[in-house]
Formats: C-alpha cells, sequence, structure tokens
DNA sequence: CGGCCAGTTGAGTGTGGTCAATCGTTGTGG
DNA sequence: CCACAACGATTGACCACACTCAACTGGCCG
C-alpha cells in the first residue's frame, strides 16, 4: 500500500491511523487515547511546546498557524474531523494550533505513536501517506499564495472545502465555514476586506448564497470551479 | 528515531534513505540504482507521467513546479545534492520538474524503494522524516509567500540559501544561485523584475555583492536576517 | 560583428492594502 | 424587556507596492 493510495483529497488518513493505533493498543490490552474539548479560539498547543502528543480532529475545526514577530500570520491548514495535528520530527511541536470552532480532539502521546510504528508496518506508511497528503496540500496552497488573483483564491478555498466535504460524503453545495473572515484572510494572504468584497462580488453574480457569514450556497459550481483558475471571467 | 530527529534544514535526509537502500539492495546481491544526467532545462519529468523512478540530486540542481491552464508557475521547491523527487502516493508524478542547472541524478526504481519500505522500517521512518522536512520547508515557503513583502521574499530565499549551504558545510557568505531571475520569481510569486530591483536595492545598501547574476557575496549577514522579517529596516 | 538571451532599469498603472465609518448579531446588565 | 457594549462583517475612499510594458545593457556564441 505504501505511495500507491489516493492523494489527499480521497483519504481519510488519520481513520487509517487510528485504526491502526486503536488494533495495536488493544493488542496490547490497552485502551485508545483521551479525549480533549477545546473551545473556539482557545489553543490546542503552542510552537516550541514539548510535542506530548499527537491529536485526531473528533469534532469541529483547528487552525495550524505560523506567527512572524511583528504578528504577522499565516495559516498553514485548516483541520476537520480525521485530520490530525502535532506530527513532526522535532521534540517540540513546530506550529501553533488553535480552535476556529468548538472542538472535540482524540490525544495519543507521541510515545505511544512511535512505539506502535515500529512494530506495525502499515501505521507507518500510513503516517507516511498522511504526510505527503498533506505535503500536497501545502504545495497546492503554494500556487494559490504565489500566483492567484484575490478572487482566485477565494474560489479556491471555498472549492477546497467543497472537496473535503465531499470526501466526508457531505452536502456539496452547502459550505460550512467554522472560521472568521480573519482566519480565511490569514489562510489566503489576504486581508479581512478583500475577503469580504470578494465573497460579496460572488454574491452579487449569483455564484453564492451567504445566509450568514458562516454558510455558503454554491448557486453555480461550474463558474466557480472555472473563477478558481481564471478570474477574468467576471 | 522516528520523528526526533531535526528538522529538514539539518539533515541529508536523502542519503540515509540511499544508505538504506544500498544497505538494502546490497543484501540482496544487487547494485543500487543507475543514474541519469540531464542538462539545464531539460525536465526529469512532467506531472501525470507514470511514476516509475524516484531520483535522488547526485549533482546539480533540479526545480519542481505547478502550472495554471493559462501558463502562470509556481515553483514549489529547489532540489540541491542529497535531496530526493518524484516520492508520492499516486501512480503518477503530482509535479514537473525541471533541472535549473546541468545535473545528474540517481535513479531508483519505485517498485524497489517500496519493497525496500516494507522489510526495512528504518528506511520508512527516513523517508517520513524527509516528508516531514519537506512538509516544514513548504509551510515556511507559505508565510513568506502569504505574507511577506517583496523585500523580504528575496533576503528570506538568500537566507534559505544560506541555511542549505550551511547544513552541506560549504561557504555561507559565497551563495550559489544555480537558477535564472525567472526560476527565483517563481519561486517567490514575483516578477523577474521585481526580484532584479531588489537584489539591486540589497546591492546598493551594500548587504550584498553580486559579481555576477549567478553568484552573491553576503556582506552584512545580520541585516540579511532581520530583513527577511521586516523589510523595513531599510 | 551580429544575434540572442538573461538581466537591469524606467515610467505608468492597477490590484489589493490601509484607514475609517457603518451594519448586524450576540450577549450582558440595568 | 430593552439598552448598550463588543465583536465580526461589510462597504467606501484613498493610497502604495508590485505588476505591466518598454527600452536598454551585458555576456556569450555563431
Amino acid at each position: 500500500m505504501l505511495m500507491q493510495t489516493q492523494t489527499g483529497r480521497n483519504e481519510p488518513l488519520g481513520t487509517i491511523l487510528v485504526n491502526g493505533m486503536g488494533n495495536g493498543l488493544s493488542a496490547t490490552g490497552k485502551r485508545e487515547g483521551t479525549t480533549r474539548s477545546v473551545r473556539a479560539k482557545e489553543h490546542v498547543f503552542y510552537e516550541d511546546d514539548p510535542r506530548t502528543h499527537i491529536f485526531e480532529i473528533a469534532e469541529g475545526s483547528v487552525c495550524v498557524y505560523k506567527l512572524m514577530p511583528d504578528g504577522r500570520r499565516q495559516i498553514v491548514a485548516f483541520c476537520y474531523p480525521g485530520d490530525l495535528i502535532g506530527m513532526g520530527t522535532r521534540e517540540e511541536y513546530f506550529y501553533n494550533a488553535e480552535a476556529t470552532s468548538d472542538a472535540k480532539l482524540n490525544c495519543y502521546p507521541v510515545a505511544t505513536i512511535e512505539r506502535l510504528a515500529e512494530q506495525r508496518p502499515e501505521l507507518s506508511h500510513a503516517l507516511l501517506a498522511f504526510a505527503m497528503a498533506e505535503l500536497s496540500l501545502a504545495r497546492e496552497q503554494m500556487l494559490t499564495l504565489g500566483r492567484k488573483s484575490a478572487l482566485e483564491r477565494v474560489c479556491s478555498f471555498l472549492l477546497e472545502r467543497v472537496r473535503k466535504q465531499h470526501t466526508r460524503g457531505e452536502d456539496v453545495l452547502r459550505i460550512d465555514l467554522p472560521m472568521t473572515r480573519t482566519d480565511i484572510a490569514d489562510y489566503l494572504g489576504l486581508t479581512i476586506e478583500t475577503v469580504s468584497r470578494n465573497f460579496s462580488k460572488l454574491k452579487m453574480t449569483g455564484i453564492i448564497d451567504l445566509p450568514h457569514s458562516g454558510e455558503v450556497i454554491v448557486r453555480d459550481m461550474d463558474a466557480l470551479e472555472s473563477m478558481a483558475e481564471s478570474s477574468d471571467a467576471i
């Protein structure tokens, strides 16, 4: 299975990992990890905290971000149920992680994961596949940040959410946005004003509806897709 | 060793992999992989080509990039000796890879790598560590692309090269740039004119020297480092 | 010498940022 | 129950940084 599965968009890799863990742990007679609840805006961990646990999102959503000394922020990932946060190769966390909505997490001690990975090659493979999927998402986002217009970025973001919801078997025309405009702006390398203006533009042109700020209804998926790669269609 | 080594900047992970492979291959009585020479501007592989080999850069440098339908390009990584390209979870390559200078590559069949990874857990771990290091670089670059000014991006790029050369035990004050301004622009999400103007600005202020376009001499490393995170110092 | 290509520099423009006012929702306290 | 504060979102006016278009330079090779 190594390096032969589909890319991130189509896979609940966290689930594979946790299934692997569950099996491994039950083989040793132990229970699976503990759980933790966090409120919106609460941090799961900070950069340079000792890396004690790997977390699987069970409910809600969490953003992973980097900060510059002057406060500029770049969100490098939004994580939803089934996703893992806290993986890395250092003794400390490498990013900050903050809940963008109330969330529940499954917590797995790093030491346990490492021990299990030694024993169970399929867990190693699942971790590698998960890392490769994250890398693929990060590089897709590099294209968005480096080369797309503001409108294209907003459309790309909505489509990313559509695809994510699709893999989870959820409605694809009703997009849930469990984060603020500030979070979206910090993910897209824009300001909140620009994000807001472009949401309004998509609403004006009838491509989406905005019943309230946390929910988007897609009215014209084809237009949304074409605008994610060439916004001069508008 | 899993997930406990230092991050990408300090590790020749490709070497770990290839050592692992070499050992594994010699254990089966076979030789290590074949080699391939490519000239500057020649492609190593294209997106959606069948993913037959994983390559280790032996000499020279290669860029990995994504394209938009209208031709806009985003380079997602520059790879130097010791780096690996062609890893992934699909049956096809996920990116384009083009030599930015004449280069030599060691070629390892994907099937061989996968078989070895099954047998040798330390190879799996090295691959995972390599993927995590790549992810860490990609996310650092997301911060650069999303939140830094043109001058900050150019300084960040030079510092990235300094750090890379440092880990390879090379001179840190004499930066080698084995790629064109166009390549640098497509990596930094800028135009060639903007890259060129900011090189000139750094030269004017005495922070660097530009004996020719492929070589940078760092005159003031502290200034370069501070400008990578707040260009208003100038 | 001339053609070609990469790089540099200049002038003008436009997209997205900044600053500011307003709106809408939620929640709290009188 | 209403008033008001607090916060997030939206909209507008203006501005600046990076892009576009264009001219020019320098190095390399035929």
